[in-house]
DNA sequence: ATGGCTTTAAAATAAAGA
């Protein structure tokens, strides 16, 4: 089976190319990140139409996360993270489906740093950190899938020199990913292309898909009952290039049934 | 050295993204 991520930057924009992506490439499940849609304004009738069951947890404007799965409906387990009442951004969902515990993720992007949204940032990888170590607990197979806003590497982006104030790949948001691996998550890309460039995300500014000045920030995290399954992952480039593309292509692993 | 693009919301610009 095959489980997919894309952060779709506005699912009413992105909404043809959403539709023939599904249609082309059939995963199973697929995470979205980035609808920038109210709950109510979600386009589930098109979803459904396409052949997919979804569940979604959505914010005007911005953020905003989905789970769609083909001819079933995902069963949700929680919206949002524990421990901290206050925030109002909608950037977590999780579901059983298909005999997987899935989160579809949108990680804070905390630029500028230092500052609020960097601090932000690290409060919400460690509430992050504290569920998934739960989830590990209950020894299911899980799939941690989206959009997490982190450059694991130095091998992870077009230039260090370019990024190296960025949020993305502070030595704070890289030790706060590997401790999440650590954990006993399997980077599902890194696993089968372990060395060399594999970028998910090229930049609108400085023509980025032209030069492919990319990064590598969507990840699929596998747990130990998951990783023993894993068949293949990467990432569809060739949707970054079409017509009204979004700035993310959808990255996936397929796993043995 | 800087911004260069795109989407949303909302009515012209501004916020947010990464």
């Amino acid at each position: 089976m095959k489980i997919a991520t894309y952060n779709v930057n506005g699912i009413k924009a992105r909404l043809p190319r959403l539709l023939e992506w599904l249609d082309e490439t059939k995963p199973d499940i697929a995470c979205l990140q980035e609808l920038k849609s109210s709950d109510e304004t979600f386009p589930e009738a098109d979803i459904r139409g396409a052949g997919y069951g979804a569940i979604w947890h959505g914010q005007k404007g911005f953020n905003g996360v989905a789970i769609l799965a083909r001819g079933v409906d995902p069963v949700e387990i929680q919206k949002g993270l524990d421990g901290e009442p206050e925030d109002d951004h909608s950037r977590y969902i999780e579901a059983d489906v298909m005999g997987l515990r899935v989160a579809s993720i949108y990680l804070p992007n905390g630029n500028p740093q230092p500052g609020p949204k960097f601090d932000y940032k690290l409060r919400w990888m460690k509430r992050l950190q504290e569920r998934a170590s739960a989830i590990l607990a209950e020894e299911v197979p899980a799939v941690l899938a989206g959009d997490y806003n982190v450059i694991p590497t130095d091998e992870d982006v077009f230039s260090v020199q370019a990024m190296q104030d960025d949020a993305l790949m502070q030595p704070e948001s890289r030790a706060a990913f590997r401790t999440l691996c650590y954990q006993g998550w399997t980077d599902a890309i890194r696993t089968r292309h372990p060395t060399g460039q594999v970028w998910t995300f090229w930049d609108y500014q400085m023509r980025g898909w032209e030069r492919d000045a990319g990064f590598r920030i969507d990840h699929l995290l596998l747990s130990p009952q998951a990783a023993d399954r894993l068949v293949d992952a990467n990432v569809d480039r060739e949707y970054r290039g079409r017509e009204k593309a979004s700035d993310h292509a959808p990255t996936w692993v397929t796993l043995r049934d």
